[in-house]
This record gives structure tokens, sequence and C-alpha cells, in this order.
DNA sequence: GTGAATGTTAACAG
DNA sequence: CCTGTTAACATTCA
């Protein structure tokens, strides 16, 4: 479940609990939980993956991790890893990760990264970029620090519109073509975020586990040696600068 | 039973 | 100390 545009679209379906009172907040690991107790939810935020409930006296951040699952006035039978109790309702989390935030979440994050907030500044990745410049392309944008929210899907649609060849030294591709990246993330990560508010998922996908990109090219599949993740790309559409 | 999947990080090697 | 790699973790579905 957990890419950027998928934690928003969950935010927005626990937006009923804000304002209101926590009775019974609990988990297992290191979710804290007394200090939550009697306290109202103030907000819920989110920064690219993470999710953030916000209290007077502290944030929880937590984490879906690859598996985790967050149901609303619903259980599952085995344990919760994290769980805030309401007079009237409940959210549980499995298989999440969930601590308390080391400060508030204006001193912990920087919006200027996340691809999806309206703080996102194009310019400020764009300098950070320049730190990178020796890794290749595909590594940088699931570097949460540098385009935070972006997950493997969001990677593989991203390069494709660009027509940047996953492998791409960053360094070595021309000004004009990280905009244009950076560009078609943004982009993709909004249609991502309106499927699943109007269709509960996202099927829009050009090359990520396709056969035959969107332009007919054929889709080359590649395991990355060191993440062990997919990579799906066209050689036909995409260019590698090296 | 097997394999795969939207992710991160502690631990270790060099 | 810094850098890169590996292992570990949790779950559901086909």
């Amino acid at each position: 479940m957990p890419e950027g545009p998928s934690i928003l679209h969950l935010r927005n379906t626990l937006l009923p609990f804000k304002g209101k009172v926590v009775k019974q907040a609990g988990g297992y690991g290191p979710m804290p939980a007394e200090w939550i107790n009697g306290k109202k939810l103030l907000d819920i935020c989110t920064w690219g993956k993470h999710l953030l409930f916000v209290f007077s006296n502290g944030s929880v951040r937590v984490h879906l991790m690859l598996f985790g699952e967050i149901r609303i006035n619903e259980r599952k039978t085995v344990n919760r890893s994290f769980f805030l109790e309401f007079a009237k309702g409940e959210i549980n989390g499995y298989v999440v990760k969930a601590e308390k935030l080391k400060g508030t979440p204006e001193e912990v994050y920087d919006w200027r990264t996340d691809i999806l907030h309206k703080d996102f500044d194009a310019a400020h990745v764009k300098l950070l970029l320049k730190k990178e410049a020796g890794k290749t392309i595909d590594d940088v944008l699931m570097d949460q620090n540098v385009f935070t929210g972006v997950g493997n899907k969001i990677r593989n649609e991203a390069l494709y519109r660009a027509g940047i060849h996953p492998l791409s030294i960053t360094g070595k591709i021309p000004a004009a073509k990280i905009t244009m990246l950076i560009k078609e993330a943004v982009a993709y990560v909004k249609i991502f975020y309106k499927q699943l508010e109007t269709k509960g998922v996202n099927d829009n996908f050009s090359v990520y586990k396709q056969a035959y990109a969107a332009d007919g090219s054929e889709v080359t599949m590649q395991i990355l040696p060191r993440t062990k993740r997919k990579i799906y790309f066209s050689e036909h559409k995409q260019q590698l600068f090296q």
C-alpha cells in the first residue's frame, strides 16, 4: 500500500478523527502509549510515506513499511502494532512501525522535498541533486531525503515519462532533463493520488510491470543488484546518460 | 509450498 | 571513521 500518494489518501480517510480525544492508545514495539491517553488528536499530517498523529505533547510517526496496514473501526485477529481508540471508533495499525517523534513535525521535517506537499520546491531539490551527482538516478529517486514520498512505482513511471534510463549517472543528466524528471514525478504523483481518490486503486502504469510501454516499445525488467528491487524501462524511449 | 510485493535500517565488512 | 553491502523484519496473495 505505501507510497506517498497512498499515505496521503489514507490520511484523508482518517480525518474524521481529527479533534477527537484518544481514550486509549497502544500497540507493541516502541509504540508509546501513556502520554497519548486523554489527549486530543490535533492533526494528522504526512511527510512522504510518514503518517503523523499530532498531539499537544508530542507526535506519533507511523510508517507502513512494505506490509503495513491501517484499518478504521475494524480489527483483524492478529495483534495491533499501533492503535488509537476513541469514544466512538478506532484506528488500528497492523505491522506498522510507530514511534514518538523527536521534536515537533516542523522541527523534524523539511517539506520542500515532499513531492506531494504544497511546499515542494523543485529548485531546492535540484540543489540537493548536486550532492548526489555520482549516484545513479534510480537510487537518488528513492532517497527519501531528496524525493520524499517516491516509491518504486513512481520511480519507474517518472523515469519513463522523462525519457531517462534508470541507470543514468545523476550528474551526467542535462539540466533540462532533470527539470523534466521533477516535473513528471510531480505530475505522476498527482495521477496516482487522483486514481486513489476516485477509484480506490491506481492502475495507471506506462511501464511498471508492463510488457510494452505506453508508446508500444518493449519494456525491459531488471533487478537492481544492491536493492534487489525491480525496475522497468524502455530502452527505446529512455536515454542512458553516463 | 513458492515466490513476489508499494520499504527501511541495524549490523557488519573492508 | 566512512562507505558499501547484507540481512532482517513483518504479511498477504496468486
